[in-house]
DNA sequence: GCCGTGGCTTGCAACGTTGCAATCGATGCT
DNA sequence: AGCATCGATTGCAACGTTGCAAGCCACGGC
C-alpha cells in the first residue's frame, strides 16, 4: 500500500499542503521544514498517486499514440520517433493497437472513457472516416497521420501519396522499364492508400505514354509480406509477366522479391523492385530495396509539435501538414550494391 | 468541455447518485426515470471521466507492457500477442519502450508516478536487474519477461535459453557442420542472454566433440542487423571463415545473411545459418531462415493470466513459468524450399 | 390504523492531490 | 511603538466519481 501524502504529514508533523510543496518543490518552504518532511518522505517511500494528482492538475503527461499495428515496421519504426519527441517535451507516450478494427478505433478514440486518461492523441485511423471523426464529443486533441481523412475539422500529418507514387513509378520508366506492374491497390471505399498511390502510378505511365493495362495494377487485402507474395505469384503466372513493381509498401515489395527469387528471376535485371516506407527490413535484403522514404523523424516531429499547441490552446484553424519524402536508391533497381 | 455527472443530473432533475446508477446499469432503478436519465446523458454527450472514475474504484483497466525496442520485430510480434490476450480479458494494454535505458526503465517501472496509473506492469529488463527490482515502493503487481533476472520475487516467464541454443546448435551439428560460429555473445554482466545462448552452443559442441574455437564466437553490442553483418563480416576474415553460423535472434542472422549473399557466397551451401525467435522476416527472406521458435502467443496468455491472478489478489508464491519452443527448419540449413 | 417491507432515490464522505486564500509570527520601516 | 510587509505554513474546497447507509414513499398484512 504506497503511502499518500496525509501520511507522511502526521510522521512529519506537518500539514499536507506542506509535505505537497516540499513534493512539488515549491520554494516558499524553510530548509529545516525541507529537510524534516523530506526524510519521513524518504522513510515512507513515498510516490505521487498519479491518477489523484492527474484529476486534480487536469493533466496526466501522458500522450497515447494509436495504430492500426504495430508489428508492421513502419509503425513501429515511426512509434520509435513519437516517443523520442515526446520525451523530448516532458510526455511519455503509451501506444494502442486497433489493428484498424473500426470498434476499437471507435472506443479509443470516440469514447472519452479510455481516452481520458491522455492529455491527447496521436491517431493513424485506417476504418474511422471523416464523419465518424468530426462529432467527437470529447475535446482531447487530436492529430491524425496518414491519408485516410480528407478534410477533418483536425490537424493532419500526410505525404502526397499521389506524388510518392509518381516519383517511385517515374524511376522504373526512366531505367527503361516498359510492363510495369502494381502491387497494393484497394477497392474499398475506406482504404484511401491503395487508391491515391495506383493515381500516381497511373500519372507516371501516362507522362510517359506508356499504356495502362488493368491487370498489372493487383489489388491486395492487406499490406503485408504474404499479401505482395501471393500477388507477386499471379502477376508471374501472366502471359506477358511485368518487368518492373511498384509495391505499395517495402512488405509488399519483400513478399514480392521472396516470391520472384524462389523462381530463379534475378532483381533487378528481369524485374525491378520498388517499394514505399523505407523500411530497415528493406535496407538489409538481398538485394536491397529501392524505396520512397518517408521522413518519420519530421512526421513523429510535427505530430506531438501540433498537439502540443493543442494543449496549450492554440486555438488556430486545422493545420494540414505534408511530410517531406525522397526516393531511396538501392539494389533492387540498380544492381549496385549500397554497402 | 466534457459534460459531468452533476450537469447530467441537473439537466434531468434527479440526484447525482441517480445519474451514476444509470450509467452503470444498477438494477434498481425505475424505468422511467432511467429514460429522463438516459435523456439528459445523450443529450450533453456524457462520457464518464475515466481518472476520477480511477481515483475513486482503484481500477483503470489499463495495463502496460514495457518493452526495451518496439521497433525489434520480436517485441512488436510479442506486443500483438499480450494485446489480444488482454483485451479478451476486459484491459487495455498501453506499451512504452525504455531501449533498455536503466534511467527510463526505472522511471517507468519502480516510481509509482507513471506507473501508478495503471493495474499492472508486463516488463521485459535489459538493464534493471534483481537487486533493483526487489525492493520496489510501488504495489503493483509485475511480471517479468525474458533472462535478466535469476532469483526475483517476482511472477516471471522466460525461454530456457541453454536448451534452445543446444537445440541449434545440435542442428547444424547433425548437417555435419565442422566449423560452427556463434553470432551474439555478451560479456556485460548485465545482458544475460548471450552469455546463456552461448552456454548452450558451447554445450552442444562440447557433446559433441566438437573444438571450442574462441574467435568463431563474436561479440555483438546490440541484436541488430548491422550488428550481425559486422559481425560476419568479421568471420569471412578469418584465415578460416566457419560453415556454419548460429545468430542468437532473427536481426542478427539476416544481416549476417545480407553479408554472405553480397560476398556472393550461397547459403546454405557454403555457411548455413541458424536464428532465433522466429520473426516474420526471416519467413520471407530468401533462403528463409531455421530459427528457434519461442511460443509467443504462450508467453503472452502466461504473463497476462498470472498478472490478472495477482490482480484478483493472488497471493501465491511467484511463479516461474517456462515458454515452449521448437526449431522451425527451413531454407538457411536444407536448402530446400518451406513453401 | 399501524407497522413492516421493499423498491427507489438520495446525501454524505472519500479516493489523493493541489489552487486559493487566509493565517501566523517575525521583521523592517517610519 | 505601530503598521505594513514578507516568509512560512495551513485549512478548506474541489477535481468527478462511487460505496455506504440512510431516507422516502407506497403498499400490504394484521
Amino acid at each position: 500500500m504506497p503511502a499518500t501524502l496525509r501520511e507522511v504529514a502526521e510522521r512529519a508533523g506537518v500539514s499536507v499542503r506542506t509535505v505537497s510543496n516540499v513534493v512539488n518543490d515549491f520554494p516558499q518552504v524553510a530548509p529545516e521544514t525541507r529537510a524534516k518532511v523530506q526524510r519521513a518522505l524518504d522513510e515512507l517511500g513515498y510516490q505521487p498517486n498519479a491518477v489523484a494528482r492527474t484529476l486534480r492538475r487536469g493533466r496526466s503527461g501522458l500522450i497515447a499514440l494509436v495504430l492500426p499495428e504495430l508489428d508492421v515496421p513502419y509503425f513501429a519504426e515511426l512509434t520509435r520517433a513519437v516517443i523520442e519527441q515526446a520525451a523530448a517535451a516532458g510526455y511519455t507516450v503509451v501506444v494502442d493497437q486497433t489493428d484498424g478494427d473500426p470498434v476499437r478505433e471507435r472506443e479509443l478514440v470516440m469514447r472519452g472513457s479510455r481516452a481520458a486518461m491522455f492529455d491527447g492523441l496521436i491517431f493513424n485511423p485506417l476504418a474511422l472516416g471523416d464523419a465518424d471523426l468530426r462529432d467527437r464529443p470529447s475535446s482531447t486533441p487530436v492529430v491524425l497521420l496518414g491519408e485516410r481523412v480528407v478534410q477533418g475539422g483536425l490537424d493532419h500529418i500526410m505525404v502526397d501519396n499521389v506524388g510518392a507514387a509518381e516519383l517511385a513509378t517515374r524511376h522504373l520508366i526512366e531505367l527503361g522499364r516498359q510492363r510495369i506492374a502494381a502491387i497494393g491497390d484497394q477497392s474499398d471505399e475506406s482504404r484511401r492508400t491503395g487508391r491515391l498511390r495506383t493515381e500516381g502510378y497511373q500519372n507516371a505511365l501516362r507522362a510517359a505514354g506508356l499504356e495502362i493495362v488493368p491487370e498489372l495494377i493487383r489489388p491486395t487485402e492487406f499490406f503485408h509480406r504474404a499479401d505482395g507474395a501471393a500477388a507477386m505469384a499471379d502477376l508471374l503466372a501472366l502471359p506477358e509477366p511485368p518487368d518492373a513493381v511498384f509495391c505499395y509498401n517495402d512488405l509488399l515489395a519483400l513478399g514480392a522479391l521472396r516470391t520472384i527469387l524462389s523462381r530463379g528471376l534475378r532483381v533487378p535485371e528481369d524485374i525491378a523492385l520498388v517499394g514505399f516506407d523505407d523500411i530497415e527490413d528493406g535496407r538489409y535484403s538481398t538485394p536491397s530495396l529501392t524505396t520512397i522514404r518517408p521522413d518519420k523523424t519530421q512526421i513523429a516531429k510535427h505530430a506531438v509539435q501540433l498537439l502540443l499547441n493543442r494543449l496549450d490552446g492554440d486555438q488556430s484553424p486545422p493545420a494540414e501538414l505534408p511530410a517531406d519524402y525522397d526516393l531511396a536508391i538501392r539494389e533492387s533497381t540498380t544492381g549496385k550494391p549500397t554497402h
